[in-house]
DNA sequence: GAGTGGTCTAGACCACGAC
DNA sequence: TCGTGGTCTAGACCACTCG
């Protein structure tokens, strides 16, 4: 499959110099003129090589500057459910207090609160059938004022109608709070989560919200939420970017 | 950041054909050709805007065939540690039994059985340094003869020296099988995973090994398996396609 | 202003698949 | 054989950054 034309030999030039440290991140790359004469070809196929690298994530480029190798992220979030009842303990919501851990600054934006015919996905997870009318609650995370993280709340509008979470407000302590709020009007009590990960690239839509890079796939992750007595009340529908995000599991065997 | 260039124009429109379903996976796409006549432009620019496509995972294209939408994969493999000790109790390695719980075939071929330095990131699961030898079983899981998983398993010497997991052959039952095996030679019971994951795209190695197609991510892993005395005694390091796993853990809230 | 990358044109030849 | 996609050349103009 792979074949022996020119600019795949650039890219492999190139990438070779990247993998082996030659070229360190943040470092500019030859210019396209410089290549086009080393190779002894036109800039058209040099512009071709460099392209197949920016798919692989391991080039960067803008219009007037050098195309530099790509920055490693500053810090990777580590996403993982384990350590969910710690935080709260605290008072705060699985995010933030990841962040904080993190020593950076978490920001939450509420983009919509609303009543929506539940899809599929989230149908099926929530138990009912599709089509039900459900609240979602949309949500664009946020650290150090770069965007982390798109989650869509979906609950049961029979579990929430009434509560703080139908409110278009942020909500102290998040979501799980109020579900567990012992003298609150729920009072559920969350004892397992079930989450599904699957990987892709991301769309256009999905580029512009997160600023994700070329080159970078996304995790889409669904996150159910079940009480105690086994009923699902809340489904986490999350879009991560790849180069700013971590996962970690940890599974006990019986 | 998006720009109106032509070959974004060209490659919007075939995404919303795509999306809206006008355009069905397995269908062929307009000709380059035909393309370029619609936008009155060039085959290079309608071919920028094709691989445009082509790197977001919704257009194949072969040489002499027409570019067409992606066919969604047969089947999703679904990756999970959470049923471990059930397929285990029938005997079989968790990979196979998860692949015949969906009635289709596994096979396992294995590459290699080498001592090698532990790299930085394996010494740091196994608990020794970074650069101490250590034993690696590097493996490729097929599903109906199609690769779908590279998969190598780490063990420290002093564990797995003499024993069957040291000998480049296939173990009956899976590693865990001899480490568990209580009239066996290490006798460790494994009650935890620990699973490291992250998303990027593949390198050309893993495209060639796994036959990524272009516009796929994968998952790389990184599980550790601890025992009762919670010492690790492997580190599965993996390389899973995005278009043919999905991942499902189950966490629960103590 | 010089240099960079981004876009586009108008050709050409090749390798391969389908008919 | 003909149409397809894959590769490459040799130009051109633009938008942008940097010194």
């Amino acid at each position: 499959m792979p074949s022996n034309a020119l600019h795949r030999q650039i890219a492999d030039a190139i990438r070779a110099d990247i993998l082996s440290g030659a070229l360190r991140p943040g470092t500019p790359a030859p210019s396209e003129n410089e290549l086009a004469a080393q190779f002894s070809t036109t800039r058209n196929t040099v512009r071709k090589g460099l392209a197949l690298l920016k798919a692989e994530g391991l080039l960067v480029s803008e219009q007037g500057k050098r195309t530099s190798v790509r920055p490693r992220p500053k810090v990777r979030l580590l996403s993982t459910g384990a350590n969910h009842r710690s935080h709260r303990a605290r008072g705060l919501p699985a995010f933030n207090g990841e962040v904080l851990a993190q020593g950076r600054r978490p920001d939450q934006r509420l983009l919509e609160v609303l009543h929506v015919p539940a899809p599929q996905e989230i149908a099926e997870r929530l138990e009912v059938d599709e089509g039900t009318t459900v609240l979602v609650r949309r949500r664009l995370f946020m650290v150090d004022d770069e965007p982390m993280q798109l989650c869509d709340g979906y609950y049961p509008l029979d579990l929430v109608a009434g509560t703080a979470i139908e409110e278009k407000r942020k909500i102290r302590g998040g979501a799980h709070l109020v579900i567990e709020d012992p003298d609150g009007p729920i009072r559920r009590r969350i004892v397992r989560f079930v989450e599904d990960l699957e990987l892709r690239m991301p769309t256009p839509a999905e580029i512009n919200d997160l600023r994700v890079p070329p080159g970078v796939p996304v995790a889409r992750t669904l996150r159910t939420a079940y009480d105690s007595s086994g009923a699902a009340v809340e489904v986490l529908d999350s879009v991560l970017p790849g180069d700013r995000h971590a996962f970690r599991y940890v599974i006990d065997v019986p």
